[in-house]
DNA sequence: TGCGAAAAAGCACGACCGTTCGTATTATTT
DNA sequence: AAATAATACGAACGGTCGTGCTTTTTCGCA
């Protein structure tokens, strides 16, 4: 648990390795599907001694959660906070975010998914911190629609909030499909569905036939 | 389990409310939240009187599914096909739909959303169902969009399982919204990303920059 | 090399799980 | 009224769960 001098301590050397097998399992099995005994079996190690780094099994679950949205942002946010503002930067947001799913997620599953299944209606830290993590991806990608909208890239009556759901509903419907009905055409969709959301949030529309297909004005909070 | 002339027999109605009120726990926590033993003490029944009406948990789960979808089919689609092909019968199903999920769903859960999540990964009748039940209604809804082809409400070029992975995402960003961040402007972003996704790929859209936000050409099976 | 602390293991606990079995009670048919 | 089938019950099984306590092993450093 302590670093000692420029080592780091075996405790968390060992920490992590088992965060790495826990995320692994609970990515497959959720959160709720993750269990010590389990946990243990797979490291070759006691159930307590694996026990005792996390103190609980909601502490564990917790610092998943905290694992698995650093591994996020290491592969989504930060690549692409090193382009240009506005829609380079959004688009390289969703590639990174696709490749991810593509790459990781849909073989083996998505923990932010399935806890948002398992914890959305049972109250307690574990369901708080996953709210949190949310909120703050969300709102990395707010920001970066806003970004948008100012640079002129997006329509300046539309609401980022809005552009910001609908990403979401592709990236879980492509989920959906890939993984439940093992539809290979899933990526390919997700891919023209962000075009044509973003291109329609960018403007390049024709006011259809009363408001309906504008983008949305935003919503009061 | 034998209906006796206009009578149905106690087995059949004790099985029904069994199923009434598994219903409601799945819903909640899932199809692999739901144990026998809690059922049992919710219905001030023997664990194992509850347990003789299904045989297994497994085949109470498939039983579970079967009913949801029963009753999903009841509330959704069975109200649309009323009304004329095309956009009316669409615009309604997607109405039906977001009541149901705006009434039922979000209150209480959604079975097939969490039992998704759950069997993805997962091999055995339970899964399959699962798929089958999803397949069945993903094809009457595509059935929907490809009419509206036919009747020229939708552009012609348009490939009609492209709306349905649209539609279905902006069902799971509602969910996952209102459910789990309980942000109540969820519903109102389903419905405005509702309008302008149809908007769209009815064609109101003077075709922009490239090909980006036209609605896509079919993908092969 | 030996010492103190950290890490891991061993063991036991109470609770709940799905399931089985034998039996009592209740309906239905003969 | 007797026979038979349908329902429900209670107890018990083997198993896994999370967790607490105690002991042993391992490690870092003087």
């Amino acid at each position: 648990m302590l670093k000692i001098g420029n080592t780091v301590s075996k405790g968390l050397q060992t920490r992590t390795a088992i965060l790495d097998v826990a995320l692994a399992i609970a990515s497959r099995d959720g959160l709720e599907g993750l269990s010590i005994g389990m946990l243990a079996e797979r490291m070759g190690k006691s159930k307590s001694g694996v026990f005792a780094h996390f103190g609980s099994r909601e502490e564990l679950q917790i610092a998943l959660i905290d694992e698995y949205a650093r591994r996020f942002m290491q592969a989504v946010f930060y690549p692409a906070i090193r382009l240009p503002r506005g829609l380079p930067r959004l688009t390289a947001m969703f590639d990174n975010w696709l490749h991810r799913v593509r790459t990781v997620e849909i073989p083996n599953g998505c923990v932010f998914i399935s806890g948002a299944v398992e914890f959305d209606d049972r109250e307690g830290p574990v369901r708080d911190r996953m709210v949190a993590v949310n909120r703050g991806w969300q709102g990395e990608m707010r920001k970066a629609a806003e970004q948008a909208v100012v640079c002129g890239h997006l329509r300046g009556d539309c609401d980022p909030g809005q552009l910001v759901f609908e990403l979401y509903g592709i990236m879980l419907a492509l989920h959906h499909d890939a993984r439940l009905l093992r539809d290979e055409r899933a990526v390919e969709r997700a891919r023209r569905a962000f075009a044509r959301t973003v291109g329609c949030f960018a403007g390049d529309v024709a006011p259809p036939q009363g408001k309906t297909s504008r983008p949305a004005e935003p919503l009061a909070a």
